[in-house]
RNA sequence: GCCCAGGUAGCUCAGUCGGUAGAGCAGGGGAUUGAAAAUCCCCGUGUCGGUGGUUCGAUUCCGCCCCUGGGCA
């Protein structure tokens, strides 16, 4: 068992909520260790979006390159699972050139997908989801679920009549495929750790398995929420001092976007189109922007928390680093 | 000082033709498989401003008082 073990290739795992500084952790790990840096965030990839997300600037970038920033524009979408194969080729490149990858970010659900794979599903359909969405705007999202019930009974019980989300998915897979979400699971089966999973693994039929490496999840956060609030409150008007409304106006006046596609929905971008939309009024529009974002960070924190072999870092302890490279020692990663 | 409109959940408010009250937001908990910074589910006892009166019973009707906003002086 152990003997497996020592061969996977080790990368280090940094997660942690919005605003609890993993950037600057992660640049000085840079320059400790031997390791490149891969952004696992479902805002970064969008080019145009920087004030926002947070983006590091290209001073920040110049010092520690971040790989899978700036793929698509706002207009396209990412996904989970053209995640876990832009970041294995990454992995892969990192180790390539005798270095340690460096994971950080807080979209768990990408961080999820490496860890336990994800089972082999179509790709978003645009035209197959138009014709849902359509028939879910004449007769309501129950009425969906009714649709789904009669083809697949099981995802019906487990999803709710009113997640659009979910509903269009699970009935996208089975019009697209035939196959229920049911069926395409069984056929991959997740939940193992990434560091007991053969390192011979294929891309098949039966999907994507866990990734053939050992994670090593390193978890940031303040030791107090008020402190993390503090500082999202700082941070948000800090974005709209920089120009954050300027560059959503770029975007809300490109004629490409509306505000149901991924990029718009994106904490602070939402908000701030509501105000150049004359929905919200500037204190509004500031107001639930903060809000929107201490939500993000609860959410973040709570499959923080039920993450196996976490290992928690304070952020607002002086010597975080100290405590991340002894944790990398110890698990001896390299 | 007078007139008007209000004072109900942390906030914005609805409501009770008199039987002690409920939405949205906030907050808390939970889901989460190709949009995840997304999407959804569950959780609501609060001297109904104070005080007297009418009533079997008042947050609701009446009187007085206090507070807030607007108007008139």
């Amino acid at each position: 068992m152990s003997s497996a073990t020592t061969v996977l290739p080790g990368a280090i795992c940094l997660v942690g909520p919005t605003a609890s500084g993993k950037t600057d952790l992660a640049v000085a790990l840079t320059e400790k260790l031997p390791c490149e840096i891969i952004s696992v965030d479902s805002a970064l990839v969008y080019r145009g979006m920087d004030i926002g997300t947070a983006k590091p600037d290209a001073a920040l970038l110049q010092r520690a390159p971040h790989r899978l920033i700036n793929l698509i524009d706002p207009w396209e979408s990412y996904s989970a699972a053209r995640f876990y194969q832009d970041a294995l080729r990454e992995m892969q490149d990192i180790q390539r050139s005798g270095k340690i990858p460096l994971l950080v970010g807080g979209t768990m659900l990408y961080f999820r997908v490496l860890r336990d794979g994800i089972a082999a599903m179509p790709e978003a359909d645009a035209v197959v989801r138009a014709e849902i969405l359509d028939l879910a705007q004449r007769f309501g999202w129950p009425h969906i679920h009714k649709l789904l019930q009669e083809v697949d009974p099981d995802s019906a019980a487990r999803i709710h009549p009113t997640d659009p989300q979910r509903l269009q998915r699970a009935l996208e897979v089975y019009r697209v495929t035939g196959r229920t979400l049911s069926e395409c699971w069984a056929a991959q089966s997740i939940g193992k750790t990434g560091n007991d999973v053969n390192p011979h693994y294929t891309e098949n039929e039966e999907g994507l398995p866990p990734v053939p490496w050992r994670l090593l999840f390193l978890g940031l956060a303040p030791s107090s929420r008020a402190l993390l609030h503090q500082r999202i409150e700082k941070r948000f008007d800090l974005m709209l001092e920089q120009g954050l409304i300027a560059e959503v106006q770029a975007l809300y006046e490109s004629g490409r976007l509306n505000p149901s596609m991924p990029s718009i929905r994106c904490v602070g971008y939402r908000q701030v189109w509501d105000y150049l939309a004359g929905v919200l009024d500037y204190a509004q529009m500031r107001e639930r922007g903060i809000i929107a974002t201490r939500q993000l960070a609860k959410r973040q924190l709570t499959w923080m928390r039920s993450w196996p072999d976490l290992h928690w870092l304070d952020s607002m302890d002086e010597n975080v680093l100290d405590q991340a490279l002894k944790l990398i020692n110890g698990a001896a990663i390299y």
